[in-house]
RNA sequence: GGAGGGGUUCCCGAGUGGUCAAAGGGAACAGACUGUAAAUCUGUCGGCGAAGCCUUCGGAGGUUCAAAUCCUCCCCCCUCCA
């Protein structure tokens, strides 16, 4: 068992903010005392079920708690997904059923446990609590807050002025997950830095409601492939923990080399002498990043799918993009030659569209046109290609669309 | 409850009767260049076998040869007043 004074350098490893300071220390203390282990804890809403690397961050610092001997307790917000956030953009958004969130968070909680350990953890869903909640405990609950202070929160401060709808069931969103906190006796919660305020909401509650108040401690937020937004399932920059080795790896190569050292710092085990090291690299400018981001890949993919699957994909990397070869795996489209005979050729913009290579013809012609459509390495700009067209060709549509056509 | 402003194509945002599939910007896509990075340049950016036609401007009707633009009703958002 590590000392106190080397458990908080581990936790404090990368993290934004730890408040209160040095409270954090004396529960630990507590905690060695009495033989104890801290309660600690992170919220997920069961709307979008899939984990990125994104909340690796936050993941991946629970898991160091459970090492260090402490227990993981993991809100399912089934309750406050079943009332419907309304805070996107589109007030009409479709009605989760409960049916659909139950599968959510069961997909997300298999994720979840990919990193952190399901032995070591509890999983609470605050329709547990909420559910049975009555109108007068809603009241308490809401009375030891005022507008004042939510309106301190950041974005409902920017909704509110830029002339943005706010419901009033959203004001309570951040009182209700302070509720789980009192609910789960929570000595710490951990969150991106966007959850700031509702973290510290949580210690303001869990005061009213006679419960020593929880360390909130916050994980920077990681831009995703763009480099710009942070990475989130609807900006479409992100990369799924479950997705394949080859995906993993072809997106850390797409990400803007100035995310380079963040991705190893927050994402990777790498040791801070190494993370020195990279940023050094980095910094010359007479080393070509390239190599620095195909490790980072490797590292990556391998965290996530095995070691050998990543050695695989940046090995096809290298022939695909470096040496203009064809990947080995293609998504086969098969199809017979029968269907053409009466047309006498095969019209691509269609045979595009309708194989879902494309959305539309519209897009595949307009591909076509613009030199982005190869027949065996063969730029093709007519739009049809006659009869006898027959056995096994590859197919390149647009950048990243690599296709092998069997036709019989 | 009263007065006013507004809802436009993925996003922001022009557009007040035909010249509007709708300016401009962003995002995205393709090409050139390259390291599937950045920057830059060019092009594309509703659908259709592409001629022309069809569907789009909160919703439903209506006026008109013609409607994103005018009228009626409805829904939603914002501001000020109460």
């Amino acid at each position: 068992m590590l000392n106190i004074k080397e458990q908080l350098a581990l936790i404090k490893r990368n993290v934004v903010d730890l408040l209160p300071e040095g409270e954090l220390e004396r529960k630990l203390e507590m905690s060695l005392k009495e033989g104890r282990p801290l309660r600690v804890k992170q919220g997920f809403d069961p709307t979008a079920p899939d984990i990125h690397l994104g909340h690796t961050v936050g993941l991946r610092k629970l898991k160091l708690f459970q090492d260090l001997g402490h227990t993981v307790v993991v809100i399912v917000g089934d309750y406050t997904a079943l009332v419907g956030d309304p805070s996107g953009k589109s007030s009409t958004r479709p009605l989760v059923t409960p049916e659909e969130i139950e599968a959510n968070a069961q997909t997300y909680l298999d994720q979840f446990f990919r990193i952190v350990d399901e032995s070591k953890a509890e999983v609470r869903r605050n329709s547990e609590w909420f559910e049975e909640m009555k109108f007068s405990e809603i009241l308490k609950l809401c009375s030891s807050f005022t507008l004042a202070r939510m309106l301190e929160r950041d974005d409902f401060e920017k909704r509110y002025k830029s002339g943005s709808a706010i419901a009033i069931h959203e004001l309570l969103y951040p009182l209700m997950q302070a509720y789980d906190s009192v609910a789960v006796r929570a000595d710490i919660e951990i969150g991106g830095t966007d959850q700031l305020f509702n973290l510290l909401t949580g210690r303001q509650i869990q005061e009213t409601y006679g419960i020593e108040p929880q360390v909130t401690l916050t994980l920077p937020l990681i831009e995703g492939l763009d480099g710009e937004n942070k990475m989130s399932k609807s900006l479409g920059n992100y990369i799924g923990i479950t997705e394949p080795a080859s995906e993993i790896f072809g997106k850390i190569m797409s990400i803007p080399d100035t995310m380079i050292a963040k991705y190893f710092r927050y994402l990777t085990d790498e040791s801070e002498d190494r993370l020195t090291e990279i940023e050094q690299q980095l910094a010359d400018p007479s080393v070509n990043p390239m190599e620095l981001k195909k490790q980072l890949g490797v590292m990556i993919a391998s965290m996530y799918a095995s070691l050998d699957e990543a050695k695989k994909a940046r090995e096809d990397f290298e022939k695909v993009f470096s040496k203009r070869q064809v990947p080995e795996d293609m998504t086969e489209i098969r199809c017979s030659i029968s269907e053409f005979e009466e047309a006498g050729e095969i019209f691509w913009p269609k045979f595009i569209a309708d194989r879902r290579m494309l959305k539309s013809s519209s897009e595949a012609r307009r591909l076509i046109k613009q030199g982005g459509f190869q027949i065996d390495g063969v730029k093709q700009t007519d739009f049809a290609t006659p009869l006898p067209f027959s056995g096994e060709h590859v197919l390149k549509v647009g950048k990243l669309g690599w296709y092998k056509l069997i036709i019989s």
